[in-house]
DNA sequence: TATGACTATTCAACGAATTGAGTAGCAGCG
DNA sequence: CGCTGCTACTCAATTCGTTGAATAGTCATA
């Protein structure tokens, strides 16, 4: 139930049109919540029926019209609503972490390119962050501009989503290279799965008194 | 689709039931993935029918027989096939970063209790993390143990969870502190939003040429 | 001796997200 | 002149994820 709220915000700084929108939360740039164009605008259209969000047609002369959304008196209460109610704990989903959790059972070559590749866009998206914070503070300088800046939210974020690639990149060159180092085969990748047995990945530990093993019976299927 | 491999990757580690499972994903370890016990019971009915895992029924004295699974051939074959494919980006969904960009807009008071409460979370899971890849090096230290170790995935995907985190951590300490700085009312909150307009917030910088604003006549609705 | 918490799983219903396709005019390129 | 790509949006199908509830025995706590 958070889309709504992400396009609201995202909104707070003047009218997008649904496709504007789209192209804030579908590239990198989505540094608070990601959805796609089709998704973006069905919820457009429920928020104006629900008068949280109002649009206005602007006709253009070469391009197709398009509709300009702004926040309406009552999407900011829900927003308002919103921000007070408790958040639910974010959490990572992830394709190369799967990945690299089963990197011990699982060819090293394409994991270490893809992990390499990461690092790159992760390096790219760091460019792009702080290009956009340089603008966002315009002359001043980050302390001053967090201290007396109109509008810092975005900034803020936008540091989150900063901090967030740069974890990333380092965390990929790292693991990149630690998996080379592991994989007794070529400069470029090019290996065969080394197998290894044992330690447990997930902790399960003793949460309950120790379940003493009360396992007696086995039965297949 | 990647659930599936989520499921496979957690469960190279030794046979774990459903519930086990659940476990592993539900609370903060999980750090590659995150699912609800039920969409685990289906995912495994699935795989199962599929023949990537395969389970066994355990009768246990005092508790309610279980089944343990664990990956077949076919499933690590098609970890594999997932290892070599493509991954999509990794991409953001928060709440509390949807708030943060609305903070300008908004009540400050139970935002940055919230921001504080994350931080705590944050902390709580940084210990966390720690006594896992403790544990998970054995006796050995860090560089020792990913040269040499046997299962480096795990450790690998906790290190990326343990940096997330303290990024958490340190992003909302600075995030509260500034919000409260800017928030001119008692030191423990309660405030009232302080409006303010302009900066754009989302880049929408030129990507195409320009569009030397095409923008003609306004109708409303 | 209730009470609630844990183990272990299943079912149903709903809402959210992804996939894929389609429309249609204009701009720039070779 | 045809091609690709951009703006601007819509529709349908399907899968994925969340919410809520139920069952049923065991164990520790008050």
């Amino acid at each position: 139930m958070a889309l709504r709220h992400a396009v609201l915000a995202a909104l707070l700084d003047g009218e997008l049109s649904g496709y504007q929108l789209a192209k804030a939360f579908d590239v990198g740039v989505a540094n608070f919540w990601h959805a796609l164009p089709q998704q973006l605008y069905a919820e457009l259209a429920k928020l104006e029926q629900e008068g949280l969000v109002a649009g206005r047609r602007v006709v253009q002369e070469t391009r197709p019209t398009k509709r300009l959304f702004h926040v309406t008196d009552a999407g900011l209460t829900e927003l308002e609503r919103f921000a007070a109610a408790a958040s639910k704990p974010s959490f990572i989903r992830d394709d190369l972490l799967v990945k690299v959790q089963a990197a011990d059972h699982v060819d090293a070559g394409p994991l270490i390119r893809q992990v390499e590749e990461r690092a790159a866009m992760a390096e790219a998206k760091i460019d792009l962050f702080r290009r956009i914070l340089r603008k966002m503070r315009g002359g001043l300088g980050e302390e001053e501009f967090l201290r007396a800046g109109r509008r810092v939210g975005p900034y803020l974020t936008c540091l989150r989503g900063l901090a967030f690639e740069e974890g990333n990149r380092d965390w990929c060159l790292r693991t990149a290279a630690i998996l080379r180092e592991r994989s007794p085969a070529a400069p470029d990748g090019r290996t065969a799965a080394v197998p290894g047995e044992g330690i447990a990945a997930m902790p399960r530990e003793g949460t309950a008194p120790a379940p003493r093993n009360p396992e007696v019976a086995h039965a297949e299927r």
